[in-house]
This record gives C-alpha cells, structure tokens and sequence, in this order.
RNA sequence: GUGGCUGUAGCUCAGUUGGUUAGAGCACGAGAUUGUGAUUCUCGGGGUCGCGGGUUCGAGUCCCGUCAGCCACCCCA
C-alpha cells in the first residue's frame, strides 16, 4: 500500500538522503576540476573512456563478491517484477561483463577508463559516502609487468596534473604472487594462502597476540615469513623488474615496494598496490591491482587484466589538505567557465534597448556572454556584478551603435562600434 | 549494525538562574551619492530555534524520543 502523502500542508522539509551531497555551482566545479583530470590523463596515457548502465542484475555483483555484498547494495525490484537489481557500488563487474560479451572482437590489450557514480549503503564519514564519483583504469589483455607499470604511471600522472608531489603520496606495491610463495615456504599450505593473505591484510589493525593466535591456526610461521621477506627484497627479480620499469617511466621515486599490502579482494592475483597520503591523514586515495581470473569469471575468455580505482572524496579531502584545490575562480577559469563578455547599459534609453540584441549577436558568434539583472544604473554595481561573474571584459553600451569595452584583468578601456565587439573578442580568446 | 559529539537566518554565531514580538555580522535584494570593479549610508526579504512529545503560568533554554550532520568501530569492491 502506498503511505499516504506526510501532510496537506507543506510542513514537510524534503532532505537530500543520507550520504548524498548536492553540488551547487561551486561544488559542481570542483568536481569538474578531478574529472577533469582524471579524463586528460587517461586519454594522453591512451585509454579510452567508456560507460555502462547506472544499475546492473544483483547478481552480477554477487558472482563476484558473495552474497554478503548485498547488505552494502540498494538493491531493489520493479514493482510487480521479479527480477532484482542494484546500483552500481563499483564498474569492474560491468567492465567484465562488456569485456566478456565482445572479447573476441577486442584488441589487445584494450585500455578501458570510466568515471562516474557509484553507490554503497554503508554508513558515511570522513572520505566515504553513499554516493561517490569513481575513476578506473583498466587495461585487458596484456599480463606484462609493462602494463602494471603503465597503470601505475597513469595513476601517478593524475597525481602530478593536480599538483601532488612524490612526497604528498606514497604508492605502496606488493605482488600476491611472491607473497603467496613466501607464505608456503613458511608453512603454510597452498588452499590456505587466502586466508593468509586476508589476515596480512590485517595485520596492522590487529594486536600482536591476536596475530600470532591466528597465524598458528593456519600454519604461518610468523618470524621465518617476516625474514623470508626481509633476504627477498634485495634479490627479488620482480621487484628490480618493476624497479628498473618504474624508473625508466620517471616515476620511481612515487612508489615503494610493501609486503603489507596485500588488499582485501580475493580476485587480485598479481602486482597490488595503494596509494596513501604520506602522513597517513586519511582513508587510502586509491587502490588496485591484477585480476588474471576475473573476466572468465563473468564468462569471457581467459584474459589477464590490470587496473585501478579511485574516488573523488579522499582526493578531495587530500587536496584541501595540502591546500592544492584552487579557488573558485581559478576553477572556473581553467574550466573554460569564464563569461567572454559581460554587457552593461549606461541606463539611456537607446542603450537599455540595445542590450537584449548586443547579447542575442554575441551568442550568435559562439561567445560566453552575460548581462547584469540589477535594477540599478550605477555603473560601479554593474561592473562590480561584471567582476563576480569572473568575466574577461565588460561592454559599457552608450548607445544603439557604440559603446566602450573594457579588459576587465588589466583595467583597460577604449571605445568600440557595437558592431565590432564579436570580433574584438574572438581574436581575444 | 554499534558508540561518541553537535543541531538558532543561505554562512559564521549571540541569546542572562526558563520570562514581552528571537538578534548581529556577512551574503542576497531595493535605494541614495551626476558613469567605472571601492568606501559609506538608508531600507527590505528571509527563522514556526531540526522535528515530535513532556515538565511549567511560561521552553531557543530543562527532560525524553526521533531525524539529520560530523567522527570512530564493523566493512572497505
């Protein structure tokens, strides 16, 4: 049964729902900026960007992730319908089911970016909501360690376009492979290492007795891992693989070798890593790996993969940080936002008249123009509401025909034939 | 799912042991100052004090509940 409506009144105060935000202009922007960044490294490091349904089948996310998962979805079915559905809380499903459906007719490798909203039920706090915007980039198709330095370098790329140094980030890198081998030298037998793994995967969160508890329990002999580790990172070949690879793509001093990043996912197989701010001030910025086992998994063709994740909330929250998030204006200035052109009247009659066509002729020409809508004929308003509006001149009309235009960043003025003004401005921009 | 803190105008906040019609600054709008991004001045809109109960002659203030926000735990694809 339907609930009938709260009140006949309008006492009722509509919220945004939990762990949603509401972009207004400002806000908007800023986002714009981290996507915009994200899309113009993805597309100069040759991926290509691509998009999927909001809402996929439910159990397309329990294929991969259990039904435990569902608890942290909104989930839903339409009404009268049988089947169940949900929206995304990640793209990799999708990405391998789109992968799966045309593998045949793929390159390889194909190189894959998306970004948009994802949403998960959890309960919100600092850098985590319930709706969220997410960059992945993948690339299918290709096991090298080429292509995980190439995603690395992609990821470090985005870093560097937002202003972020080698020192405000630390990407930390792991191989599951190698600690898989050094788990079963140590004793632990190979259909227990992913429960090996999940517990490194704690090991910092855990006190020392626990570990230690635990580690019995599955064999791990805690002190010949912790030296086993400690002889292989000088000799590891992959790790001087990735070290000579890292340095030759000129990103090796972003990232260091950790045996304990192991990551919580079951389905990585190979190289893992994560990125932190340096200090650890917040949750991890971003998070990836490879999954040689996924794309069969959702029924396509055996096809290693590699990729990675990330969102705009701890990005945001690092950027602020470190005081890196320009302000409004600069935003909106590399947006491409700026107003060419704001129109004002001097208030006569022939101008007030002129204004609706001036600005009709230069929206004509493709220019960015704006108007005041002050009642008010002080021309200092009308220029002050020129400046808020961030716009590059400002056109005094003082007439039908003519007027003064004036460069609004270097506080300069001439006069012009409204005729002109179209022209004036494009060879400006 | 568990716990802590916080809710007064769009924002930042004030509001006396509970006592008239809840205030300020900023922002927004109108106007004054003979037409240049400033300053100053005047005026204005905007709140059922998050919401709902309770105590009281009387609640923004005290009590209970609830919702929301923030933070932490769980989890973190």
């Amino acid at each position: 049964m339907a609930s009938p409506p709260p009140s006949s009144r309008q006492d009722h105060v509509f919220q945004a729902p939990t762990g949603t935000r509401d972009f207004y202009p400002a806000e908007l922007n800023r986002l714009r900026y981290i996507q915009d960044a994200w899309r113009r490294t993805s597309i100069s490091h040759g991926f290509d960007e691509i998009d999927g349904p909001t809402f996929e089948h439910l159990d397309l996310y329990t294929v991969k992730s259990g039904e435990g998962i569902v608890s942290e979805l909104f989930s839903f079915e339409r009404f009268g319908g049988e089947k169940k559905f949900a929206l995304r809380p990640e793209f990799t499903p999708t990405l391998a089911r789109m992968y799966a459906s045309k593998a045949g007719s793929l390159p390889k490798p194909t190189k894959w970016f998306w970004m948009q909203n994802c949403f998960r039920a959890e309960r919100p706090q600092r850098g985590r909501l319930r709706e969220f915007c997410q960059w992945n980039c993948d690339i299918i198709g290709d096991d090298s360690a080429a292509a995980d330095v190439e995603v690395l370098a992609c990821c470090i790329g985005m870093f560097q376009a937002l202003g972020l140094r080698s020192t405000d980030v630390r990407v930390r890198v792991n191989d599951r492979g190698v600690v898989a081998g050094i788990l079963e030298q140590s004793g632990v037998k190979a259909e227990r290492v992913g429960e090996a793994l999940s517990l490194l995967d704690r090991r910092a969160k855990i006190d020392a007795p626990e570990f230690a508890k635990i580690a019995t329990a599955i064999g791990l002999d805690v002190k010949r891992y912790d030296g086993a580790l400690a002889a292989y990172v000088d000799v590891a070949p992959s790790y001087k693989r990735l070290r000579d690879d890292l340095n030759s793509a000129g990103i090796g001093d972003w990232v260091a070798w950790d045996f304990g990043i192991v990551r919580g996912l079951a389905y990585y197989t190979g190289m893992v890593f994560e990125v932190h701010e340096a200090s650890s001030a917040e949750r991890a910025i971003a998070g990836g790996g490879r999954y040689d086992k996924l794309i069969e998994m959702f029924g396509g063709p055996p096809t290693p993969a590699v990729g990675f994740g990330m969102g705009d909330v701890v990005l945001s929250l690092v950027l602020q940080d470190k005081g890196l998030m320009p302000s409004d204006d600069e935003i909106a200035g590399r947006l491409g936002l700026r107003p060419d052109v704001f129109v004002i009247s001097n208030g006569t009659p022939e101008a007030d008249a002129a204004v609706v066509p001036t600005l009709a002729g230069l929206r004509r020409e493709g220019l960015h123009a704006r108007r005041s809508y002050k009642s008010s004929k002080n021309i200092g308003k009308l220029l002050g509401d020129a400046t808020k509006a961030r716009a590059r001149f400002a056109l005094i009309i003082e007439s039908g025909t003519a007027g003064q235009i004036k460069d609004l960043d270097e506080n300069t003025q001439v006069k012009i034939e409204l005729a002109h003004v179209a022209e004036l401005l494009r060879s400006e921009k």
